[in-house]
RNA sequence: UGGGGCGUAGCCAAGUGGUAAGGCAACGGGUUUUGGUCCCGUCAUUCCGGAGGUUCGAAUCCUUCCGCCCCAGCCA
């Protein structure tokens, strides 16, 4: 009886190290500013918009965020950026919360910032001026309350305040003027813009329908609320921008209670303000942003500590696409078969296909944060998913496209069993059976009639090794009379090699591995390429799009694949290496025990591929 | 060419005036019952985007030039 293996889809994390050597430039200032005094905790947020799927460029802002948060005895609030309610939906917060839980078990799970299910800002004095406040709470702390993501649309009624705050300290106004006007009014980077018709309205004026557009009373477009600003700064974002806008529209976490929504900008660092939050680290794009977001918090006169944003350059993937517009693209098209495929870069693509969490974490804490761009190579996440998976992964034989091996030596209806190695990189993970008999299933490519050069495996006349069983010689082949494709090899044994090595200390050029036919169970494994067959799908000619360069082999289904039988009750999600070939993971969706469907994670390195790609043959 | 950023190896990335870390990739070798892992070695010989300058000394400071990215949503 085959031991089971003892896989579990997410086990015991291997100690990570905190931080050490080198500091990047983000770190340094959060040194500097608790060294200063101008703050004595550390507070950072992952400020998602639910409007799509996390994917590996989340992942690097993730690992910054908690993992300062980490280092610093902070904690990092998860917040939906919930400010435009026709683009998100509960789908997306679902996922989110899932993604960041998975990605930072075991690591960071403890610096979470949540609040209390309902939680909104509290209203207090704080030296003679009002103020919102709701700090974050971590799950320790949370004495059994139930705890939820922090949500920007909870601040809905503060950020209204602030509003009227701004309009009385004459800092914002009404705007009758159309969208259309507006753009033709905001000039060019290189000519100022055009003030407002409105710009002077009284204060009273925009106070009154400022609070008739929050009671419905417009429709949508009729009016915003701009800041008052400089229609001449340089800095077109310091043009008088739009803070509210109307939306008659139905909010995921919010409803129908408003129908004036503020805008990114107006909200985020507001937002950061009423959370505590010390450094709000965002992507390069916002850098011109900045200015803004210092000047909406200056003019509000606020009592307690100002967030401090700072930005890093998002990261890029080769063969890949990282805006969540593309990737609903993939989706929406069907080139994908959803969000969760494990050919998408997406945080659950990712974990179906078999990436480890801390695979994913190492890959982001190598590529390091800086403010140039970059475009990393995919080898480099795959090397890490390999590291992880070398430790962890049990190994396994199976053989994806069979070939039948007759030992013609080998006593008919014979069956004995070897015991052999779950891991050799850990001798903990312990040992299993595995059943022998005289016809058994090698891998095609084990196997040539005329081996080409350097080519050490399978041969007429050639020797081997099956992996922890016996060695082997190659006798006959069997071919089709029609096609004269070999259809069967056949060899013989020696009895003296029991376990693979040969008591007059012969040796092999080659150890191959093998599944017992009688004993196989039947699997489909699903091989994955990359989704784009160009280093940047980006790009391309004029007038194409990113999905030009989409691969069309990127998913190749293979029926009929023969496993050992240990791997016929693989639960759904344990990955382990297939000797010879890779890693491999059970899906989660698709395989049950006695019909496995396996997704290949990632290949094993192989020298003898690039042997084969220098000699310009191989397969793919 | 208005404003804001960024240029160190094929790809990331340290370096913050004292003589160019590290990882990936690539290449060569050793070990090996996985052509895996592991180990050893090679990989920026005053070319740190270019040119000048300051200095005993410059990737680091100054000047100038070049290149790339971001910004004119009532998206985030």
């Amino acid at each position: 009886m085959p031991a089971k293996h003892d896989a579990t889809p997410d086990p015991p994390l291997n100690q990570e190290r905190p931080a050490q050597g080198h500091q990047d430039f983000l770190r340094e200032m959060v040194q500097q500013d608790l060294a200063s005094g101008r703050i004595d905790n550390v507070v950072t947020r992952f400020p998602p918009e639910p409007n799509g799927y996390l994917h590996i460029g989340h992942a690097k802002s993730i690992c910054l965020n908690f993992g300062i948060a980490r280092e610093f005895g902070g904690r990092c609030n998860l917040r939906m950026d919930d400010t435009n309610p026709t683009k998100e939906d509960v789908e997306y917060v679902d996922s989110i919360i899932a993604d960041v839980r998975w990605l930072i078990a075991g690591w960071a799970d403890e610096c979470l910032g949540l609040k209390p299910v309902g939680a909104s800002p509290e209203k207090r004095d704080l030296g003679g001026h009002t103020d919102y406040y709701l700090p974050s709470m971590m799950a320790a702390d949370s004495s059994g309350q139930a705890l939820e993501p922090l949500y920007a649309s909870d601040y809905f009624e503060p950020l209204y305040e602030y509003a009227l705050e701004l309009i009385r300290g004459g800092r914002a106004f009404v705007c009758d003027h159309s969208p259309e006007e507006v753009d033709l009014m905001r000039g060019a980077p290189d000519r100022p813009g055009q003030e407002s018709a409105y710009r002077n309205r009284p204060v009273e004026e925009s106070l009154d329908l400022f609070r008739r557009m929050r009671a419905g009373e417009f429709p949508d477009g009729a009016h915003t609320l701009r800041a008052r600003i400089d229609m001449g700064n340089p800095n077109v974002w310091l043009r008088d921008p739009v803070l509210y806008r109307i939306r008659h529209a139905s909010h995921h976490h919010t409803s129908d209670e408003w129908c004036i929504y503020p805008m990114y900008d107006f909200a985020h660092c507001l937002e950061d303000y009423i959370e505590g939050i010390t450094h709000s680290i965002c992507t390069l794009e916002f850098e011109v942003h900045r200015p803004l977001y210092d000047w909406i918090l200056e003019a509000l006169d606020l009592p307690r500590p100002l967030p401090r944003q700072r930005e890093f350059a998002r990261l890029n993937v080769t063969y890949t696409v990282m805006s969540k517009r593309k990737l609903l693209q993939l989706v929406q098209e069907g080139h994908v078969r959803g969000w969760d495929d494990p050919r998408m870069p997406t945080v659950s693509g990712m974990r179906r296909r078999g990436y480890p969490a801390q695979a994913i974490r190492a890959f982001c804490e190598r590529i390091g944060v800086a403010k140039r761009e970059n475009m990393v190579e995919l080898s480099l996440l795959e090397h890490f998913v390999r590291d992880e998976l070398n430790r962890r992964a049990p190994r396994a034989m199976a053989v994806l496209r069979p070939l039948r091996l007759v030992i013609e030596n080998y006593p008919e209806g014979q069956t004995e069993e070897f015991e052999t190695v779950n891991n050799p990189e850990d001798a903990s993970m312990g040992t299993r059976r595995v059943p022998f008999s005289r016809e058994l299933y090698i891998e095609q490519d084990d196997f040539r009639e005329v081996p080409p050069p350097k080519y050490h495996r399978l041969s007429p006349g050639v020797e081997v090794r099956l992996r922890s069983a016996y060695l082997i010689t190659c006798t006959d082949v069997v071919k089709d009379p029609q096609t004269g494709d070999v259809t069967e090899v056949r060899a013989t044994y020696d009895p003296a090699t029991r376990g693979g090595d040969a008591p007059d200390g012969r040796k092999v050029k080659s150890t191959i591995h093998w599944v017992s036919a009688s004993h196989a169970v039947d699997a489909e494994v699903r091989l994955y390429d990359t989704l784009f067959t160009a280093e940047n799908p980006d790009d391309v000619a004029e007038g194409r799009d990113f999905t030009a360069t989409l691969n069309p082999g990127s998913l190749e289904t293979l029926q009929g694949c023969k496993l050992e039988p240990s791997l016929g009750t693989a639960v759904p999600g344990a990955t382990y290496q297939f000797e010879r070939l890779g890693y491999f993971c059970a899906d989660t969706e698709d395989s049950v025990a006695g019909a496995p469907v396996f997704n290949r994670t990632v290949r094993l390195k192989d020298a003898w591929a690039k042997i084969q790609k220098r000699q310009g043959t191989g397969r793919r």
